[in-house]
DNA sequence: GGGCTACCATGACGGACGTCATGAAGGAGG
DNA sequence: CCTCCTTCATGACGTCCGTCATGGTAGCCC
């Protein structure tokens, strides 16, 4: 609570947009959740309402960074799945506490905004950047193959994304627990230097059709 | 093109809602690219934004329905896995021969609506569903346990939405592939009556800590 | 033909938006 | 004390929004 007027605006801006998406998200009710000052829009985001949101989605990437750190540390006995279980868990547990009113800004931002503006865009896609990178390190951290790393991460990052949609459009949970079931055991043996195509069908062609 | 003023109206929305989000999305821009009468609006949708928007939904939920459909039928020696690709392979193509300015209309609702409108939160929840059932349903005609098909339709699903939102805020279709190739081991595996969890640690529990 | 219904056209209303202009506190440094 | 600069306050402007009111046209049915 000690911070200054310019932090909380970008922080309510994240938060608002996680609920109504940058749209309908007005300048107005930015400064009347952050508890500012309106004239203080015009001094500390010249910019205008591209730079603020622009803003919100940085600190959001950077923010689904840290938690990605906070949450390994805490894991005994770390493997890959139990990093992607955790990562749900912490939006399973926001959408059991909080309800599902409040979603990924990200994915807020790049579907109101992708057509639109070429800022907006970019920003979130630096933001998924660096909130792929430190899953992708966590992932050779606990054994996985660099080659592989990033690919797996890029799974979990969308298979999670796809999750939370699916989980508030239907207001349950249950699409985070399946996907976290599902890909377990596949980030699992990963680590342990499984291949990854143990399974493929020998010499099959990797394009359809 | 000998469609009616009213469905060029509901199929306008869908497309809009695609670029610009529900919230950017006016109904002056949807009679106008629908080059529909202006007066129709409150004559078909008397329920307002809200009834054009549900029904775009509804019809995009069709549509993707549908579409699962058609592709599964032309794969020859078909795999969930090819399946995956095959729909994936739908939204790379569009990328990459339109670009990424069009997205999913239902991340886009929920990103949007979820926090505002239990109608069109429910309209997407239910055109999800839509998609799911024919996902499921091929599914299981290509030999995978009927307890299974369901969550692996699930994580296509979400593999498949999130990845499209990387693929958008990259302007890379990298993703799409990403998860095609990590995903379609997994796929083929299961209908081939491999244990879901094979490679999960025994008797571990099925939540984190 | 008269009347009824379906469809289309147009203009106006109230409100919300992002932005800007103007100006007032309030401390720092001379 | 005066001045400068950061920060905050407030009102106004122009634009766009969704919605509504009103009226016009076209075709069918009795």
């Amino acid at each position: 609570m000690t911070r200054t007027p310019r932090e909380r605006m970008v922080l309510s801006a994240a938060q608002l947009v996680r609920i109504h998406g940058v749209g309908a998200t007005g300048m107005r009710d930015v400064v009347a959740h952050a508890e500012a000052p309106r004239g203080s829009l015009q001094h500390y985001f010249p910019g205008g309402k591209d730079q603020l949101i622009a803003e919100a989605v940085a600190w959001a990437g950077d923010y689904a960074a840290r938690r990605v750190a906070r949450v390994a540390a805490k894991i005994e006995d770390p493997t890959p799945g139990k990093l992607f279980a955790a990562m749900a868990a912490q939006w399973r547990d926001e959408f059991t506490a909080q309800g599902y009113d409040a979603g990924c800004p990200l994915v807020a931002t790049v579907a109101d905004t992708a057509a639109t503006s070429d800022d907006l865009r970019e920003a979130a896609g630096k933001a998924f950047d660096g909130w792929q990178r430190p899953v992708a390190a966590t992932l050779e951290d606990y054994g996985v193959p660099a080659a592989r790393s990033t690919s797996l991460a890029v799974l979990m990052l969308s298979a999670l994304e796809g999750a939370i949609v699916l989980a508030r459009a239907h207001q349950d949970v249950a699409p985070l627990d399946t996907v976290v079931a599902e890909l377990r055991p596949l980030l699992d043996g990963a680590a342990s230097g499984v291949a990854n195509d143990s399974f493929a069908t020998p010499g099959g062609a990797s394009t359809v059709d």
